[in-house]
Parts: C-alpha cells; structure tokens; sequence
DNA sequence: TAAATCTAGGACTAAAACAGTCCGACCGGA
DNA sequence: TCCGGTCGGACTGTTTTAGTCCTAGATTTA
C-alpha cells in the first residue's frame, strides 16, 4: 500500500541513466534493459509513455534511441511518476464528488487533501537531476560487463516479498 | 497508484467518529457502519485490526463497542494506516535489499527512500484528533436519521468509480 | 439459567489492478 | 532493399483489494 509501481520505479531509473550518460548521446531501451536487468518490453512501454508526454524524445532507425526531452533539471521524478502510473489519488473522494453527499461520509477529506499535497510537493520538488548527483559511480563499467545466466539470477534475486 | 486502500479509508472515519463522540461512551461497529454506509462486516475487520494493535479498545456483550484506545493526539494516521494497510513502502527495494546486489540497479532508491520519509513524517505528523478538529458539524444528527431504504441508497451513492 | 446481542476471527469469492508477453507496423540508416 | 531500432495495441497470468459468510466466545438482560 501506497507504493511506487514497478513500472514508475523502472521509469525513474531510465530517466537517471538517460540523465547521467547523457553526454553519449542516445540509449536504446535494449541497452538499459540489459543494463538493470529489467524485461526489454516493459520498460519499452514505459518509455513509449515517457515519450509521448515529451519528457523523453526518442530517435527511430539503426542506432536509434532515447534520449531526455528536456534538462534533467526540468523534469521532475512528479511528472515521470504522472505520466507513467496515472494521476496520484490519496483517497477516491477526490475524483468523483458525488458520491461524497451522503452526509459527513468524507468528513476526513479535507485533512488528507493535505497529505496528499504534501506528497506531490515532495515529489515535485525532486528532479531527474538530482537523483543523477547521487550515486554517480559505476554506471557503464557495470553494463558492459557479460551477463552469463540470463533468467536464473533474476529469480534468484527479485522476489519482493 | 499512491492511494489509500478503502480499508484505510474506513479507519480513519471510524477514530475520528470515536473521536468526535468520545463523551458518549462506546460505539458499535454497527452503529458506524451504518452511519457511513459502510459495509459492516468489512469495517467490523478494519476496527479488530486496530483493536488488537491498541488503537482501539473494544467491549464486548451487549451495549457493547469501541473506544479510542489512547488520547486522539496519541494516535497518528501513520499508526492507523499502517496496522491496516501494513507497513508503507515506496519502492519495492526497501524490503529486500538482496534484490540490489545487481550493479547499480537500486542507484534511485536512495533519493526515494527521503521522499518516503518525507510522507512518513507527514502521516505521523497528523494525529486523529486534528482530524476531528475540521469538519465537526452534524455528526450524530445524521446517524440517528431513518434510513428507510437499507440497500437501495446505498447502492445509488456508493459508487467509487 | 437461558436468550439475545454484541465482538472475534478465519475462510472464502469476485473484481480490479499490476506485471509481463507477444505480435505486427513503421521508420531510418547501411 | 534489408536490418536494427522504435511504436503501439492486444493479450495473459498473478497479485492485491473489496466484500461476504459463517462459527465461536463474551456479556448483559430477562
């Protein structure tokens, strides 16, 4: 419960590649997907989505790929975590006000209202830029290294129990 | 994505409803659910949850009921949220870190995890008695009221879409 | 003491969201 | 023209969520 999907968290991982390499051009999504052993075509549609909001721009044909739609600083990880999971939603009162009549049902409503602002603020304020100052090392050494087992050691790790 | 589960929802109306009405004594499930158009057997659920956890103290046997139990500006809506919904984790990285090991998948779990606690604090940071401060009006003129109809309303209204 | 009324709590079902896959179409460079 | 890349919809299996049902235990009232 109230939790990133893994679709936003690939998203946002994507972006920071994209942020950080960002002087070698283009990344193709084989690239990141082979990168953080995310599957290929997920992660294709999550920067499908990314690009059609413009916060990506990508470049079709042979040694296509993506690149950042705008500085890294002018994307925050709110617009990727919007575009890609829908909008965030605290509580269902906040999207369709009828069924809200029934007397003080929604009494909480309002104090949440605050939380949830305080939320997209918090995200709001964190861009693809400063996620890329943290954590600097070891991006491409490590992608181009041999990944021997494909499947065997992702099941091995990603159970997110 | 980012929401509140209804689970949660339910809660947080039933401590402040306690907490609106703590002078009078006990509550039954019942009775709330019936106020809220809740579905009793579910929020019957959401209140042994918090029961068992200590938020609430219930009395058994006839005329029996709930109570809050501890002062309304001891119980957080972290506390509630959390013995509902369980633990609140934003990325899936949180709970297993052997999942991280792979290169630099995790590189943005650091960023998230302040953006995690940044919610963290502004849950824990709002107690059900700020809760009851806003919205105080008709609390129990409304609940006493006919309900002529028992499902029909309920069915016209309670549409989340 | 017996009946009525309430909570306690597990087992179960239906629906929705999520994660992931597959396939065909389009586009641009070699 | 062919190949490697993106584009984008349709599809499936799994998990979570919402809600229901039923039985047991406790306490008050008659």
């Amino acid at each position: 419960m109230l939790k990133l999907t893994k679709k936003a968290d690939y998203g946002l991982i994507a972006l920071k590649h994209l942020a950080v390499n960002a002087s070698q051009g283009v990344a193709s999504a084989k690239e990141i997907a082979e990168c953080y052993q995310i599957p290929l075509p997920l992660l294709a549609k999550v920067l499908q989505k990314l690009n059609k909001s413009g916060l990506l721009r990508s470049e079709q044909g042979t040694n296509g790929g993506y690149r950042l739609g705008r500085d890294a600083r002018e994307i925050s990880t709110l617009d990727a975590i919007r575009t890609i999971d829908g909008p965030i939603i605290l509580t269902h009162c906040f999207t369709d006000h009828g069924g809200c009549n029934q007397s003080m049902t929604c009494t909480v409503r309002e104090p949440l209202r605050k939380v949830h602002e305080g939320i997209l603020n918090l995200l709001g304020g964190i861009s693809i830029w400063d996620l890329a100052q943290e954590g600097m090392s070891a991006p491409r050494g490590s992608c181009e290294a041999p990944i021997p087992p494909p499947h065997k050691l992702y099941e091995l790790t990603g159970k997110t129990v």
